[in-house]
RNA sequence: GGGCGCUUAGCUCAGUUGGCUAGAGCAGCUCGCUUACAACGAGCAGGUCGGGGGUUCGAGUCCCUCAGCGCCCA
């Protein structure tokens, strides 16, 4: 016990301590019903951590310890998400270089020591190691803050999810899901980032308001009969925000109810600088109140025009490429028919190459010109639908993609949603809302690079086309394959691309894809069969509230195509970290703030302490002064340990300190019983998820302990040998030192370990969780129990009769003493309690260390019978 | 537009199924070096529980309504 203990450096000692004992290793030789499996969130190791990361785990983390001491064999990994597009970017931006899937290997390859103007193209393989390189750095920095926050991760069974075994559980479950139907694919409208030039998915959209226009355009009508004038004034205005896509408009529609335009359906509308020939037909999504109430359907403007394409069979104009930019476009060919080819070869060609954004600007200009704008554009704020990652609004192009069938799945996704037990349970809402608005099948196709690949091939025909028709798939045990260098069994990898030959799907799965089998892959599923067994499903699955609808939803999904049940019992959702002024934490704020620091400058157990103040489902601001808080009670428990520990003889230390079996005085005995209902409400509590009520509990009641009880018995601790009542103080302190260390444990793992260490053998984090019975009923009720019972009557756990009464009447002492402005030590010459008889008589129980800790001279406690109740102090002469 | 959460002391938050005079910590103020701890301790002060209405013997708690903040979905 060192002479002036202190709480730093304990991170680095206790840190390496705890990895060469492997106390944190996952027993996997557990019975099903003594493991306890965190499904833990791989952090994007692209991306920084902030102090909502540090917040959010340590709360798994208490868990976890939790668990742990209850005797649980825990299964808490590490899982890192490399893969996808963020790590793409950092490469990107990082190396200088992009990835051209066309380029061959070099395998001599070292990218630029100095970030080169110019992007440099590079080969997939090569892009691929460049992410490798990046990814591993950035895990080494990641490991070592959650090592100093001290999560009790067993750092043997860390995983990535674009490592080996995620590709071939990728692989495997994708498989499993083409076997079964349970994935397709698809050539159809999807949502499109123009930038990244790659499929998003629903999940990955984001509303986000843009300023835009209503531009009026008058469409003349085409004359029912030919030869009929074609007069001045025979026109349909619509109005429509993206006025570029007037070249691939297909269609006016109305509101069939609309009898505005009633007398027009059926009949055709002619676009104005194109000429091409739409017809006039409804649907009920057209929005009478919207604009003029009669809209133009594009290929494709948003998604309503898909719906509208879809459901009323309309033709495909497509102008929009997959850069953004107005494609070339035949007019006069087929599904090009255009009255004036002429005309509308001349207009387009002032749009044709530029972005939707330019050929905005022009095509106004354009109509203006030509008479078909009506009035001035009217300017709105409107959503408009964004990759969450994304710059530009997505566009909808149409193209192969796998998907994955959710829709048919959706009540029993919704089952699923109320079977989980949810923590908060109001985060149920936002699932079952997600779940409910689902309106398509899960796009897993990603046009990138650095992520799994589908593992699929196709055969291509004698004249030299893709037969997408007719897949080759590998068999299990060639798992993980990447068909853009692998070939499929009987094939040569000459016959890549040749007729009779064999194409590589070109695609990578969404990274949800991926991460949606964390449980799978921590689990051994299909690869230890016994593991397996053990642990899934898993117990916790803990996450942040913002990807209910793609991290929870898309396990749930994949689970219950697997295994068609829960993938773990419970999920945690945490909220979000505030910065100090209660504002969202965001890059482009630059009000990021990174846990290294906090954790350099108060230390883990006190970035702990204020991550546990923070309740699940609740944002929490981020504050320091919180921290400061957690230090001072990790430096309280050093010395109030180093009190306790100083009173005791060798006797009482180590292993069995906890059964001490002597604590006879009344007072002790009531700390103790305090002491059990602390222990079965933290536990209750814990048990709950409630980790900042477990916390608050154990708090308050150490400070009492320090600050009534410890006062009350330290003269009386410092008797003889043979005095019982000393030795009843030093077993109660002893017992209570003990069990508080174990509840504190969870919450500040380094501090608690440092005073374990002191007195006892082994870790603290392995030691048995405090209860009632074990730890504390045989210091009050065992036989051995030193003379005549003299407890309060009705004393009972959680009551505390007689410490209540005396810390009461210290109180009084400590308040007359401020009174005077006199030291604590001042002496009191004469006290005098008047109460009723039976709380004067706990008084009488504690009457000794009355004395002892208010400073009142001998016999000069005065018990008086009478209403009502009072303290009065006499204290003597000043000094 | 629909939904969810929040609103209690200057600040951050507790407040279980309605039940004694609404609590804690921090900050503030006034004191005290006391042999575990001055990186400490003692004490004091501070709130019409967002507004309004209702149910009830009794409402911070239940119901209705309004307002503000935040988030999710459309």
């Amino acid at each position: 016990m060192p002479e002036r203990p202190s709480v730093d450096g304990l991170e680095a000692k206790w840190g390496a301590a705890w990895e060469a004992a492997g106390i944190y290793r996952f027993d996997d030789r557990a019975a099903a019903e003594d493991v306890f499996a965190i499904d833990t969130p791989p952090p994007t190791v692209s991306g920084a951590l902030h102090a909502g990361h540090a917040m959010s785990y340590t709360h798994t983390d208490v868990v976890a310890r939790f668990q742990r001491m209850r005797g649980k064999s825990v299964l808490y990994p590490m899982g890192w998400d490399d893969n996808g597009l963020p790590t793409e970017r950092r490469v990107q931006n990082y190396f200088g270089v992009r990835c051209d899937p066309d380029l061959p290997y070099d395998p001599g390859f070292e990218p630029p020591q100095q970030r080169p103007e110019e992007l440099l193209a590079v080969s997939r393989p090569n892009f691929v190691e460049l992410c490798n390189r990046l990814t591993a750095e950035d895990e080494r920095a990641f490991e070592h803050v959650w090592r100093t926050l001290g999560l009790s991760i067993d750092w043997s069974r860390t995983y990535t999810t674009i490592g080996e075994c995620a590709r071939r559980v990728s692989q495997r479950a994708f498989l499993r899901m083409l076997a079964r139907g349970d994935v397709y694919q698809h050539d159809a409208p999807t949502l499109w980032d123009v930038d990244f030039r790659t499929a998003v998915s629903q999940a990955e959209l984001e509303d986000r308001e843009r300023p835009g226009a209503y531009h009026r355009i008058r469409f003349s009508l085409v004359p029912e009969e030919e030869g009929e004038g074609d007069g001045e004034g025979d026109g349909v205005e619509i109005e429509t925000t993206r006025p570029e896509l007037l070249p691939s408009c297909v269609a006016l529609v109305a509101h069939p109810d609309d009898d505005r335009y009633r007398p027009l359906v059926g009949r055709s509308a002619r676009t104005p600088l194109f000429g091409v020939r739409v017809p006039v037909v409804t649907h009920a999504l057209a929005d009478p109140e919207k604009g003029s109430g009669i809209a133009m359907i594009c290929t494709f403007g948003d998604t309503t025009d898909v719906v509208w394409w879809r459901e009323l069979g309309l033709p495909t104009r497509t102008v929009v490429g997959r850069d953004g930019r107005l494609e070339p476009v035949a007019w006069g060919a087929p599904d090009w028919e255009s009255d004036d080819p002429v005309a509308a070869l001349s207009a387009y060609g002032e749009l044709v190459g530029r972005t939707v954004r330019q050929a905005q600007v022009r095509i106004v200009e354009l109509l203006g010109a030509a008479g078909a704008l009506v009035g001035e554009p009217r300017c709105i704020t409107h959503p408009v639908k964004f990759y969450e990652q994304g710059e530009r609004p997505l566009e909808i192009v149409s193209s192969r993609q796998w998907f994955v069938r959710t829709l048919a799945l959706r009540d029993r996704l919704l089952a699923r949603g109320e079977e989980l037990r949810w923590h908060p349970p109001f985060m149920a809402h936002r699932y079952r809302a997600w779940v409910e608005g689902l309106h398509s099948d899960w796009n897993v196709s990603r046009q990138r690079f650095f992520g799994v690949p589908f593992p699929v091939w196709y055969e291509v025909g004698a004249d030299g086309a893709v037969r997408f028709d007719r897949r080759l798939v590998p068999s299990d045990d060639r798992l993980p394959v990447d068909p853009s260098t692998d070939a499929p069994e009987g094939y040569r990898p000459e016959q890549r691309g040749q007729p009779g030959g064999f194409v590589g799907d070109p695609d990578v799965m969404d990274t949800w894809a991926t991460s949606s089998l964390s449980p799978f892959i921590v689990s051994g599923w299909e690869e230890d069969p016994e593991l397996f067994a053990r642990v899934f499903p898993l117990d916790l699955r803990p996450q942040g509230h913002d990807i209910i609808r793609t991290w929870l939803f898309s396990t749930i999904v994949r689970a219950e195509l697997e295994s068609r049940q829960l993938p773990w019992s419970d999920a945690a959702i945490s909220g979000w970290v505030l910065d100090p002024d209660r504002k969202k934490m965001s890059k482009s704020k630059g009000n990021v703030v990174t846990p290294l620091p906090l954790l350099e400058r108060h230390g883990a157990d006190s970035v702990r302490y204020w991550a546990a103040s923070g309740r699940l489902g609740s944002d929490t601001a981020l504050d320091e002064g919180q921290m400061k808080i957690g230090r001072r009670l990790a430096i309280k428990i050093l010395n109030a340990s180093k009190f306790v520990l100083g009173r005791l003889g060798d006797a009482q230390t180590g292993a069995d300190v906890g059964v001490c079996s002597v604590v006879s005085e009344p007072l002790d005995r009531d700390l103790l019983r305090k002491l059990g209902a602390v222990v079965a409400d933290a536990t209750a509590a814990l048990c709950g998820y409630d980790h900042t009520r477990a916390l608050e509990l154990t708090e308050a009641f150490f400070w009492s302990f320090c600050d009534d009880y410890v006062e009350l018995v330290k003269v009386r601790s410092y008797g003889a040998a043979d005095d019982p009542a000393a030795a009843s103080a030093r077993a109660a302190l002893a017992v209570a030192l003990s069990v508080q260390l174990r509840l504190f444990a969870p919450f500040l793992p380094y501090v608690t370990e440092e005073v374990w260490s002191w007195w006892q053998i082994g870790s603290v984090h392995r030691s048995p969780w405090p209860e009632i019975e074990r730890d504390l009923a045989p210091a009050i009720d065992d036989d051995r129990a030193d003379g005549e019972r003299r407890d309060a009557p009705g004393a009972a756990w959680g009551t505390a009769p007689v410490l209540d009464m005396v810390s009461g009447v210290l109180a009084a002492i400590r308040r007359e003493k401020t009174a005077h402005k006199r030291s604590m030590r001042a002496r009191v010459t004469h006290l005098t309690v008047t109460d009723l008889p039976e709380r004067l008589a706990l008084v009488e129980l504690a009457r000794r260390d009355v004395l002892d800790a208010g400073g009142v001279d001998p016999d000069q406690l005065v018990l008086v019978q009478g209403e009502p109740p009072s303290v009065t102090v006499v204290l003597d002469e000043h000094a």
